[in-house]
DNA sequence: AATTTAGCCTACACGCTGTAGTCAAAGGAG
DNA sequence: CTCCTTTGACTACAGCGTGTAGGCTAAATT
């Protein structure tokens, strides 16, 4: 089980993912201005020991900084996620989802061409 | 926008939903006490207030008594949330939800064959 | 008339979130 | 060696959402 993050705290993972799994504070903060959000130190350093005690980041140090390290990967956390929005809105029927994706027109004409040649050839849906 | 609804409101809106999208609180506390679930009154009468405050349902009034009235229907109640969580988890990418179903074995054979069939023929996704 | 049913209003504790202040340690600047 | 800067740990705290009702009332049933 993974805990439930915040979207705040989600914005995080995201950098630290990017990053390769692990990142300092100084990058942290130096991706959030970028992406325009002004933070004070504190707020993303509570931020980060949040996740820590969630379990989705460690620490180790380097020096006395802290090296925030990815423990649960982008893809593992996408996974749960998928999972428990599916049970919890179709219950577990992807069929239902694919149909909203579908009829609600959530595929762009790529998605649908690379969807369709994916079950053609057996091969593509993945990159 | 559709607001945020609790995992208990939820669940009250797939009773009125499953029951073609209107209910009387009577039939509503029948079907939660059928799957177990044990809700005072004035919680269930609560929640519900909460789901109309909220914009899900609709009261008119037959005699005294309420009918809960879906304000939003299932399929687009899916379709919002479904929006949201692709854009929040996979930013809005759909070939990368897809992948995760793939990957993650979250298709049973029959949903793989049926969509296969959907891709080939250009029916079926959809019951 | 007495009892039951359903609705309305109010309350309340708890946990999560965003937001930060204080204090401390440690490394770099001079 | 001393002072400033950077980071981190710990603490706080208000607001909101959520689950969970209690009290009172009006109407419906017996």
């Amino acid at each position: 089980m993974i805990q439930q993050v915040s979207d705040s705290e989600l914005e995080l993972m995201k950098i630290v993912w990017a990053n390769g799994g692990t990142a300092l504070y100084a990058h942290i903060m130096e991706e959030l201005t970028k992406a325009g959000r002004i933070w004070q130190k504190n707020t993303v350093i509570t931020l980060l020991s949040r996740l820590v005690e969630k379990g989705l980041l460690k620490t180790s140090k380097i020096g006395r900084r802290n090296e925030y390290v990815a423990i649960v990967s982008e893809a593992d956390y996408r996974a749960v996620q998928t999972q428990s929005f599916l049970n919890k809105l179709y219950d577990g029927n992807v069929k239902g989802l694919v149909a909203t994706l579908i009829q609600r027109d959530m595929l762009t004409a790529e998605d649908y061409e690379e969807l369709r040649r994916f079950w053609e050839g057996g091969t593509g849906a993945d990159e």
